[in-house]
DNA sequence: AGTATAAGCGGAGGCGACTCCGTTTATGCA
DNA sequence: TGCATAAACGGAGTCGCCTCCGCTTATACT
């Protein structure tokens, strides 16, 4: 495995940072099945910068994701660096739930690209559940949260938003969900 | 399930038939993927004609394939009715290594359009074995086959030249191949 | 600062999938 | 045999994927 890369040009890296925005923008605005060379046009670059960057549509729909991801699990961080640990969680898992919407909108597009390239769930999974173990940890030694959760289990149930039936309701139904588990996750749960 | 559909158009017969035939040629000549308008000017006909046949690349590909296994399942027949069993059971069997040479050729078209269409594979799986039985019923009956084997243990053995190496002794291989099954088949295994 | 050059840009253009619709024709009926 | 019409034809046209290559520019080096 011959590694160094160098880095991107400074150009370069804008460029492609544009396109997965207006990646997960444009499949969110006109379906997954959008064309590339509308991506490129909302990023402001010319398509053929479209495939230096990613060479068939299934990279870029991966690359996408995989940013999103990326994004997701650096929220953690910061949500932590300005508030107490509960505060943060209950931030994130707004943000899981944007997230979560945003999947769902790619929908096949991603489901296709996947099968091409595996292993990409697998990866992102673990990412997440590393980012909500920051703050699960933290929580638990500043005394906020409780310490004996396995933050696999708790993905487990807040995944469960993925299914919930789609409309207007539905930023609604993940707000009481999230409450729910994180009213849970709080030490001295409310006795009943 | 309502069926009743009403027999083709004698021309749209034609241009159907022609039209798989050509696919099979297509494919074997300008590999997996020939362009469907090339293929549809091997059969003569305009794009639209194809594309109203079989909705997609997909569709074509599958039925493509199903009209083989169709032939070769009707040469079983048709082989029977002019000879002996056991020398039609010769025959079939190299008309089966021409499917076979047919369904390699198909290649990745055959394996990517299958996994839209599942059930394929199963369904001419069963053909291909009940073709086999009548030839093997055939020779039992007139006594110059075994009567104790199951079709579908054969059809797993002659399935092997599907591992062959390709090359030009491919052929030869086959041939061989296949005359030592015909001879564990026939009545009287040659002492060793 | 000036320059060489590797890295990157971008869009015209090729190509193929698929659609649309005006034209043609097989077929059933008088 | 002639006619009405539903069925089928076919190819021009649209659209999107992807490539190719001449031009531009960031960067490293002097």
């Amino acid at each position: 495995m011959t590694v160094t890369e160098r880095p991107l040009r400074a150009d370069a890296q804008r460029n492609r940072d544009r396109l997965l925005a207006a990646a997960t923008e444009a499949f969110a605005a006109e379906g997954e099945d959008a064309a590339l060379e509308s991506v490129a046009a909302r990023a402001g670059v010319g398509i053929g910068t479209l495939y230096r960057h990613f060479p068939n549509r299934d990279a870029l729909v991966v690359a996408a994701y995989q940013h999103e991801v990326d994004a997701l699990c650096a929220a953690a961080a910061d949500l932590l660096a300005g508030q107490p640990a509960d505060e943060a969680l209950r931030a994130w898992t707004r943000r899981f739930a944007d997230y979560i919407a945003t999947k769902r909108r790619m929908g096949n597009a991603l489901r296709s690209a996947a099968a091409s390239d595996s292993p990409v769930f697998a990866t992102t999974r673990e990412q997440i559940v590393g980012a909500l173990r920051l703050l699960l940890d933290a929580g638990a030694a500043s005394g906020t949260l409780r310490g004996d959760v396995d933050p696999r289990d708790v993905i487990r149930v807040i995944h469960g938003i993925w299914y919930l039936p789609e409309g207007p309701q539905w930023r609604e139904d993940v707000g009481r969900m999230l409450e729910l588990v994180i009213d849970g996750l709080r030490y001295g749960v409310p006795a009943r």
